[in-house]
DNA sequence: ATTACCTATCGAAAAAATCTATTGATAAAA
DNA sequence: TTTTATCAATAGATTTTTTCGATAGGTAAT
């Protein structure tokens, strides 16, 4: 089944606008024999006369007027294809997939997709969420450009910069009493509540903790950190929970925010993408942006 | 300003479709080195890269699955120009792969065949034979222009529409007693006998039974009706057959059908294509067809 | 009839698309 | 590790398609 040609209907839009073969020929740059031909096979692939030669007058027959407008909306499409492309050469225009993890992305995204929408009206932010593992396991294959984890993490071949730090607070129930100076061999391991396997968040938890493997008395793994804080508040335990969290996110009433002595337990959050990525450039813009916005 | 071709265009898809070069080329009926080098023109044309080629394994860029996205539309167009210039000439004429699914395939397609070709001599159906999901997947891909299956099926994007429905009948070896009224809750969850994971009919069997999860411990999955029967003649257990299934196959001796008292169990069975698909006016006129043949 | 102005067609030339064969690179197997 | 298999890129030859130039044939106005 042969398709026409793009050139094909071009032509026979350009023959409806000119009304004429030799005029359409020569605002398509070609002679009027080639267009005439290419007429032709657009009539022979399709089958069916397009256009009523008339001697002096031509005229496009129905058929042949629906065909040139289905034709005209199709050269807009792919015109578009091109200037999209064409578009991304600019900085920060193109398509920009990023991966954030859970215990970031729902806390710091409201504050900086606006920014970035108006800063780079045209850069394209599709946002995915899931645990590091996964999304540099997609950067590798290409599924993403970049993604937002909390270092430290395996990152070979990945470009990677750090963007902020920031400190763990102890979330416990508010009638819990605490050390005057709260330090984080303070917390009680059968008490610590985590989430689930696969977050880097339950690592760094247990690694501040200096604990190896959770106590496999009391061990409850919460899927989100809303969760978490629901389980703090109704006297299940106590969690770390990151200094953006406790800014963002609403805190139920029973629930006390402590911050510890130093040295006071951290993360550090990074931004990484593939060494050799197309969109290299912009990436760069990118994560100058942020850790701007972000200090 | 040079413009992408309708075959580069295609390239592309295909190679979104196979995600490999030489796959994509077989399936385009060129050579690898000519698929390659169509790509690369693409690439050329727009200034950017749209795939990433990481030696064995190969992925689109985000740009590479927005421009194929875009050119589907593209050629959707386009051959609806085709199919709307052919069709002035005379209806249901096209190329129509159809797809079915195989607990339907085999009992519909001896009537509905013949009658197809007498009536419409030009019309040419390619009949494909799979699961449900699969063969929605490849109506999204462009690869069947419809398909015939049971609903309720996920079909966004899509037109659907029914063609009949048909009520289960109970299958069970010829000694076995049986209620004198029988009803669905009957059937002891352990002998019931089903179609391996992915026919929609073992769900639509669990469904009628109120089943979530098939007894633990005498699951036996068949991978055809045909097998399933055999099962069943032979005393491993009992299970539910289509209407069309009972009156087009033939019947071991050695098995019973018995029908339910009402409500008795049934489904649902539809033809589904694709939202704007170039031989939309085809296939409204094979669903009428079809609707007419089963009622 | 003559003239001016069209479009269709033919053969040659130019451009492109595709093929075969080969290379180089990567991943899997021995 | 070495070997093998698989895959994409490339070069050069070949075929196909597109385009051109020139010309023929036809219509309408003069």
């Amino acid at each position: 089944m042969p398709r026409p040609t793009i050139r094909q209907l071009e032509y026979l839009i350009t023959l409806e606008n000119e009304q004429s073969f030799s005029k359409a020929a020569e605002y398509c740059n070609v002679t009027q024999s080639t267009l005439s031909a290419g007429i032709k096979d657009l009539e022979t692939v399709l089958d069916q006369q397009l256009v009523n030669r008339m001697g002096r007058k031509i005229n496009l027959t129905a058929l042949g007027q629906e065909v040139a407008e289905q034709a005209r909306s199709i050269l807009t499409d792919v015109d578009n294809i091109v200037s999209k492309a064409k578009e991304q050469k600019n900085p920060l225009c193109s398509t920009i997939r990023l991966g954030v993890i859970p215990t970031i992305a729902p806390y710091i995204l409201p504050d900086i997709l606006p920014d970035l929408q108006t800063h780079y009206p045209s850069l394209e932010l599709q946002i995915y969420e899931d645990i590091s593992e996964r999304l540099v396991e997609q950067i590798h294959k290409r599924q993403l450009e970049a993604a937002i984890l909390a270092f430290p993490f395996e990152t070979d071949g990945l470009e990677h910069h750090q963007l902020f730090e920031e400190e763990f607070h102890l979330a416990s129930p508010k009638d819990k009493l605490l050390p005057k100076s709260l330090s984080i061999n303070d917390i009680k391991p059968e008490e610590l509540l985590l989430l689930e396997e696969g977050h880097c968040m339950r690592d760094h938890a247990l690694a501040a903790c200096e604990l190896q493997i959770p106590s496999r008395r009391k061990t409850f793994s919460a899927t989100s950190l809303a969760t978490l804080i629901q389980m703090v508040g109704h006297g299940f335990g106590v969690t770390l929970l990151p200094d953006m969290v406790v800014k963002n996110a609403p805190m139920p009433s029973n629930i006390q925010i402590t911050d510890f002595d130093t040295p006071k337990p951290k993360r550090t959050i990074g931004i990484v993408w593939n060494i050799n990525a197309p969109q290299k450039r912009d990436l760069q813009q990118l994560y100058a942006h942020l850790k701007n916005a972000f200090n």
